[in-house]
DNA sequence: CTCAAGACTGTTATATTATATCTTTTCAAT
DNA sequence: ATTGAAAAGATATAATATAACAGTCTTGAG
């Protein structure tokens, strides 16, 4: 529990959005809160934010743990009397993207809600192994280093993407728990 | 054609075996260095690098270029009256990693040897979009501080995968070659 | 209004990537 | 030589993703 303690004590810090992925929440707000910035966000760019692309983001955002585009067709199809088809879903993912409402952790096969699209910004993820609670970090600073460092090299960068992969705190203290009987 | 003499111009400096993958070289050398390596490296570990591991080691250090493991299995089948069967590969695959002797890039689903193995380092990987040429960076300093920002919000960082994804030199230069008509 | 063009969705089929499982072979240490 | 463990072969199938074409809905120009 050290590591919680520390980050959460005295002075009310607001990490954002973010830091919700790993603290109680009611996560109904985070998915309203999705799909409000999507609306803005599609309305200002003139793009189509059609029932089955709200529906499939809405999926996406059920809970802060990346879900892959399997499990958005079975949620998807549950209660219809027609399953839906892959291209379906995909195309929503592709669209949702493409408008950088959603992020692909393609070390999972999965997709996970953007935690402040608009802002442009690049990927860095923390995912947890164990319960793969995912947030997204904002770090300019080392995003920018590493891009120095690639165009030091003669190498022109675009895009990047970077996966962490260990143990979010809830996990870190349920394992240091464990150790201890 | 800039990029490639700015780079080469004047003092020798030895950028290591990664600089390599955007030079034109004799590539079998670095074929050959990477089983020279990699026998080193299981001899030490007590590992078996059996004729099939090597033969598929060969294959990833084929090029500069990730491969598929389909691809893998393609070049394996070619002159044999039986094909290979994908749980072969796969397996020779997941030893390679397991040593560290490979990457797996998980934007391309697809694998790369690894420039500099037994010396343990965390995987940065500058990605042409163009040709897919892919050369391994190695930048502590900007991995360090990753680390340390995602272990600020309480994350404990293990492994991290670091995909750059833009236009290498050469490419860059075509590009600008064909601006200028 | 209407109707044509384009955007979106449905549907079927199939490609691509990866693994589970069981059997046989190899290999190295006794 | 024997044997037990590791590796490789073989078959089947799971999981992820896309191609291609056919309808349907939306929207804006006339």
């Amino acid at each position: 529990m050290s590591a919680t303690t520390k980050a959460n004590s005295g002075q009310k810090t607001d990490y954002g959005l973010s830091q919700r992925a790993y603290t109680p929440h009611d996560h109904s707000h985070c998915i309203d809160r999705a799909l409000l910035h999507a609306e803005e966000l599609c309305q200002s760019k003139g793009e189509r934010l059609t029932t089955l692309r709200k529906q499939v983001l809405e999926l996406v955002w059920d809970s802060h743990k990346p879900v892959g585009a399997y499990d958005v067709l079975a949620m998807m199809s549950k209660d219809k009397e027609r399953p839906i088809a892959p291209p379906t879903v995909y195309r929503a993912l592709d669209f949702l993207l493409e408008q950088g409402l959603i992020h692909k952790l393609n070390s999972l096969n999965a997709y996970i809600g953007c935690q402040c699209p608009g802002r442009p910004h690049e990927g860095i993820f923390l995912i947890c192994e164990q319960c793969r609670t995912t947030r997204e970090l904002d770090s300019t600073a080392e995003i920018y280093a590493l891009k120095n460092a690639a165009n030091q090299t003669g190498f022109l960068p675009k895009r990047i993407l970077v996966e962490l992969t260990g143990l979010c705190p809830a996990c870190q203290s349920q394992q240091s728990a464990a150790k201890e009987q």
